[in-house]
DNA sequence: CGATGCTGAGACATCGTTGTCTCAGCGCAT
DNA sequence: ATGCGCTGAGACAACGATGTCTCAGCATCG
């Protein structure tokens, strides 16, 4: 009445170990004993400090334990990645999940939406609840403000791209030899005239994928003509609108190359609108799901997100287990998948 | 030389308060002040213990300040999801991550892959991490060993799922409505015979899901036929194989309804190996990305994730800040999208 | 039989931080 | 000049747990 009690009940407080050792008639200590199963405990006090705790309801507090413990580890890590709910983000956060659960480990994630300025508050948030580690698919390009973090004996891996201004772990896919891989595909079908479509190239998979496809027109004699490349794309709106645009203008491309998920979507879009998807064709950077449902069934370049999420997990908990050799670098490779649209014939062809 | 060094450079502790306190010349206290912002501290001392705190790269222990805190909060919630690579379940993360990161929290996650006892293991581990609130979508039912957590205060929100055994705020589609409205979209278009694929009836999606398909098909005086629904499917393997064989089998049905996406996306596979995709009808529970670029487009029963997950974090968070009224339900709505696939004509009509 | 060793359990300090209390030092009114 | 209130900063204890130390109690052995 006086005061703004916010429950009816008189809500109890949680148990501690003390509240434990006074129920079960023991000290403090032995309750911790018990708990982390130290085997110099009497039987007749174990079961009695099990009773107790479970008639209490008791919970340890793992974040009281972790800061007096000697190995001072939180049993929690953190994972950074450019959009949980994209699907190649989702592939990578299951995979470090399915190893950090092997640990024991819990994770932590955070969305950086391509910003970099969220990817340094994200990991500062990440640090200050002493997470025993970080995977990170960076967003920004610099990373010497994990320096001093790395001083003090944080263990950072980072996924998909490499580290900048930071000597650090990374687990990459070969995106240079992927895109290469993907444009000499088209080229052996008879294409001369390939479209890009991909990132910013200030992200360093979009730089490395154009290079790839860069260094293949070179390869096979052909320039790159920059009517018919479009950097900057990254959704599938953007993507449909430069293909409808590119396809319009004089001297089109009859193959178009894109550098990333979306961007294979919404070029697919806009081919199924302009009823090209036969006649232009087209591989696309990052497997997705159903990409063998549509008609044609688009062809890719498939990163291997299971191994890439593995490995890159796989990395930190060793590290975390005292493996303190160099920086290592695994670089993934990338397959292709044919399903279709990257078989379309180029001009001249079967003519 | 006598004991394994692990790192050869002299790794640095990291700096406490007190450090920060010592090199600025001040007391702890004073530098707690500065971290929390108080305002009766002299500029001078501030900029010092600023200047402290940088130079040695200072990071606030979070965990620490929890545990002596008197809100006792940790600005970190657990989400239990089915699992995180899942789009339904990401996308669902996703929307509770933006707002929990609008309160400066950050969200710990696990998947469940509809074990029931992996939950309780995780559920357990999020609130040993003292976690300040928890949202699942839960695996098993029976939630009845989270009482005692409910009675020490630890919010809980059911999302997607509803709660047994334990009162619990919840937010869930309208599982049975959006089945209903399903059938009777096929039975509009002429179908009598439509075929049912789904999870296992223990999930209670599953089960609201057949019981709106039993209700329409009951209110067109259908009757439903066991031989042309099948339990228990829930990935794209089994869904094709059972749509193969229930196509194969004796008056086959001429239209299907689908629980779940996956077992949608199995039963388009089967129906584009058996070219049928034209001629069998199809409506999926559950939104997919690519959908419409399908030929035909999956007509679906799309579920409002990101207002699922939203409602779900905005009300642990209204939870969080001291509302106490009743337990809350939510039901979304949901809402159905014809893409194609349901709006095949079942047999006699425009003949 | 007393000294010795060993086992198991409690006392105590401590992890990094914040809540509470105290008090020095100042300005101001009397 | 003295006492008062006020401000700002430090001393101290505490959050929930564990590492270390100590020691009671018992068995063993010379």
């Amino acid at each position: 009445m006086s005061s703004m009690e916010l429950s009816a009940a008189p809500r109890r407080a949680r148990p501690t170990m003390r509240d434990v050792a006074a129920l079960a008639d023991v000290s403090l200590k032995t309750v911790s004993r018990v708990v982390n199963g130290v085997d110099t405990v009497d039987p007749v006090l174990i079961s009695r400090v099990h009773e107790a705790a479970a008639k209490l309801g008791y919970r340890p507090n793992l974040t009281a334990s972790n800061l007096r413990r000697s190995d001072r580890r939180t049993s929690t890590i953190g994972m950074l990645v450019e959009d949980a709910a994209n699907p190649f983000s989702a592939a990578l956060m299951r995979a470090v999940e399915n190893v950090a659960h092997d640990h024991g480990v819990l994770v932590l994630f955070g969305s950086l939406d391509e910003n970099p300025t969220r990817e340094r508050e994200l990991a500062g948030a990440l640090i200050d609840r002493r997470v025993d580690g970080l995977v990170i698919v960076p967003a920004g390009r610099d990373h010497s403000y994990l320096v001093s973090e790395r001083n003090v004996g944080m263990c950072l891996v980072f996924l998909d791209r490499r580290p900048h201004l930071l000597d650090a772990d990374s687990v990459v896919s070969d995106n240079r030899a992927g895109a290469t891989t993907a444009v000499q595909h088209l080229i052996a079908a008879g294409h001369r005239r390939i479209g890009y479509l991909g990132d910013r190239p200030s992200i360093a998979t979009a730089a490395e994928r154009f290079a790839g496809y860069a260094h293949a027109l070179e390869r096979a004699g052909i320039e790159v003509d920059e009517r018919i490349v479009r950097h900057g794309i990254s959704d599938e709106q953007s993507a449909a609108d430069s293909t409808t645009a590119m396809l319009a203008a004089e001297d089109p491309p009859t193959a178009l190359f894109t550098s990333q998920n979306l961007v294979t979507i919404g070029v697919s879009r806009a081919l199924l609108r302009l009823a090209a998807q036969d006649v232009i064709a087209l591989v696309g950077f990052d497997d997705f799901p159903l990409a063998d449902l549509l008609r044609p069934g688009i062809t890719v370049i498939a990163q291997d997100t299971e191994q890439l999420g593995r490995l890159a997990a796989e990395l930190l908990f060793r590290r975390l287990a005292g493996d303190a050799s160099p920086t290592q670098t695994h670089v993934v490779p990338t397959r292709l998948i044919a399903r279709g649209s990257g078989e379309i014939s180029g001009p001249g062809v079967g003519r």
